[in-house]
DNA sequence: AGGCACTTCTGTGTATACACTTGAGCCATG
DNA sequence: CATGGCTCAAGTGTATACACAGAAGTGCCT
């Protein structure tokens, strides 16, 4: 692996993790030298960032780690209500949607579980799997694309606000009607059940965000 | 402005004008001979155009632009729909969209005038106002920022089907109609006279392009 | 004569040196 | 005392040199 793609995921998972807060300054020396590279893998990786939008080059200064504010993740959800149907809808109308009715069931029964210790990051990782799965039965490049892009910041938002049991379990349901949608061949249901899922979301960070973030 | 910008302005407007054909290879050291720059700001430049999708990496041979085929054309519709929409929604939303009257009024005029030998570039100029305006409108950077690089790959794509005076008057009519429905507030009209543009946009394309493609 | 291996060459990846822009601090003048 | 200009320093932008990897061509062996 490059040297230039090590830097770039080293920096990208530090500042969706925050531990690079946003308005900290990224000098490229000081960057070269906390990673043991040289300047120029530094440049092309921050050259990226700026690109994903996590970071922004101001004259001068440097290149500071993005702000994150409450519009912002209103914003967000624009768009990725947006994405996320169409992706929805696109997945409904494959042919290859034969997997949608196992994740389904699988979501169903975690929503039982979900209350067990250790069972969350299991759970995380079957929202990633319907994630990709929807992905890969759109089968549309431009619009992996733009929720890639949008995931990253997304996962920078997600710490803004703490997961209650209550909350993943109903999410947990969300999860289950969009999958059968999607298995059942029915792109409005589909994006439907995307669109109130969203909508939960972020109402959910929204009332359980502000005031104590930044851990 | 950068000599990094200049190449990736100009590399860029050489691939969406098909002066650069998909399948050319970039060489970073002929590219940075034929533009009078070093390597560096050329390496930069070609990581962004990587970043934006129009060129794409190979193993040992370097950086080839990419391909345009008509699978493509209707992926990259199926996200433009879903973005032009979500941003006409905005737009209709957004208190500050007093202009749209008179850019409705421009588009009916327009309609009439098309014919007219010469004002076909200022019919494109007064589709980017408004194209600008909804953005502006909307007010939502992550929703621009997805739109912006996708009017990128629109830029190539449009090269593929040659415009006839009766498609442009009835994308006018279309036009103003999506103008008016922001103008009057009114989010579902805009966003459906959005969507009728853009597949009849997309149906024009795809009955008008292929074969005699490739200048 | 064909296939495989070695060598060479082209091109990318990284490091470093140098120039230029910009920002901040200090001094002088009004 | 305040404001404007100058100087110095820090950091980015660019150029170039060097190292390494991959591909192609050629020669040798079977």
């Amino acid at each position: 692996m490059k040297a230039s793609d090590k830097v770039y995921e080293s920096l990208r998972a530090d500042i969706v993790e925050w531990k690079l807060a946003p308005g900290t300054v990224l000098g490229e020396v000081e960057q070269s030298e906390r990673l043991g590279v040289s300047r120029t893998p530094v440049r092309e990786a921050l050259s990226r960032l700026v690109a994903d939008g996590l970071a922004i080059q101001q004259r001068g200064r440097g290149t500071v780690v993005s702000e994150v504010s409450e519009d912002h993740v209103e914003d967000l959800f624009v768009l990725r209500v947006a994405l996320e149907c169409a992706s929805a809808r696109a997945a409904a109308n494959s042919p290859k949607n034969g997997s949608f009715a196992q994740l389904a069931q699988r979501f169903e029964r975690s929503a039982h579980e979900i209350s067990v210790p250790g069972t969350r990051e299991q759970y995380y990782q079957l929202v990633q799997l319907l994630d990709d799965s929807i992905d890969e039965a759109a089968n549309n490049s431009y619009l992996s694309n733009a929720l890639r892009t949008l995931r990253v910041h997304l996962q920078r938002v997600r710490r803004l606000a703490k997961d209650n049991p209550d909350r993943l379990k109903a999410s947990a349901g969300e999860h289950a009607a969009i999958a059968r949608a999607i298995a059942s061949g029915n792109p409005e249901v589909a994006a439907a059940a995307t669109t109130v899922h969203l909508h939960q979301s972020l109402t959910h960070i929204m009332t359980h965000a502000v005031g104590s973030e930044r851990q």
